[in-house]
DNA sequence: CGGCGATGTTACTGACCGGTACGTCCTGCC
DNA sequence: GGCAGGACGTACCGGTCAGTAACATCGCCG
């Protein structure tokens, strides 16, 4: 009971408004007195618990890092042994979503689309949650018994990719229903049959 | 021969410079200036061939999309009467183009993330740009003989968005290596077998 | 030669950007 | 009760943003 009941919401609230309309808006488009104006704080204060606008770009990056592998991983326990199943689950909440007006793809893709230099600290997070993704989905084909791994692996990583890009562009009719669908076929047409 | 033999350069320049620059660097992270000292001009001249910034980057998206059809209808005339190779032919430069260090995706999608309003005039361009590649990739699936056509030409849509979006996050060992493979397996697989 | 359209030059606007120096208030502890 | 220290706000900084006004200059064409 140290520490405090109440813990001072400021940085928390300047969290979850910079992570509304970072996503919604973009990074670039949001300036620091819109965030602190909605969030009711002032600007020192976001200053106090953040360095940069990059950092806080980077700490709604990780924010959205974590609660995408919460998304992700949500199979798992349903299925714990069933790889295949396991993804289909992603890909269906992922399919219903993308197809939804006003759907604003990943926030991590996106940033890496803004900022495209290396060495930004928003785009290293991004990175690092791509690179995760790609391995965790060549696992996860391993799994399957895939032929080739690797390449199914990859194949799903740009289903996925094209479903949160597309997302955005078509809205409610795009291509991304027809994911769950393509995916399976893919992944029947790289698993030997085991008649 | 009354249209001028030297069409007076700085319209054109302006043109160029903002291509490369927003291409590069995304739309919201150049400002005019920087167009404008690179271009060799001044602002007021940038500001007599187009009436905003908005305005200036639909035109960068103008030149996109044409470049982009002729990329992509590259491989008609080599295949008059194959639309798997013609697709093909696009596939190939486009997983060598995304498996490149540096490579930046496409700038139309790039621009949609940038302008996610429906009624910024750049968003509009890329909107119909998708519009129009997702019906003709419909048409060259059905024209393969693909069971079911808007299924096909919506799962070659997303795992071209997926190598824009995958090519500039991983660069030189990327997903987008897979492409072709991936493509030709999932089209296998859609076309009833013709034995 | 005269004139006109395209371009350059300079200087400016008001809004907004990210970031900060400094004062004030509230709380908990002795 | 009074003081220390942290949390917060007020007011401001210099720089950059997109866009414009007023005027000078060039070069082509009749």
């Amino acid at each position: 009971m140290k520490t405090k009941t109440v813990p001072p919401r400021a940085a928390d609230r300047i969290r979850e408004t910079a992570r509304d309309l970072f996503y919604r808006e973009g990074i670039r488009a949001i300036g620091v007195d819109e965030i602190v104006s909605r969030a009711g704080v002032t600007k020192p204060t976001l200053y106090r618990s953040f360095s940069s606008k990059d950092e806080l770009a980077a700490a709604y990056l990780e924010d959205y890092d974590k609660a995408f592998w919460q998304r992700f991983e949500l199979g798992s326990g349903e299925h714990p042994d069933d790889p295949r199943a396991q993804l289909r689950v992603y890909l269906e909440g992922l399919a219903r979503r993308a197809t939804q007006s006003g759907y604003r793809g990943c926030g991590l893709s996106n940033a890496a689309v803004e900022y495209p230099q290396g060495d930004h600290p928003a785009r290293k997070v991004a990175e690092a949650n791509k690179r995760a993704l790609r391995k965790r989905l060549v696992a996860m084909a391993k799994a399957m018994g895939a032929a080739a791994p690797d390449e199914l692996g990859d194949g799903l990583l740009l289903l996925i990719e094209g479903v949160y890009s597309s997302g955005q562009l078509f809205g409610k009719g795009g291509p991304a229903r027809a994911l769950v669908a393509i995916a399976d076929r893919l992944i029947d047409a790289s698993i030997p049959r085991k008649k």
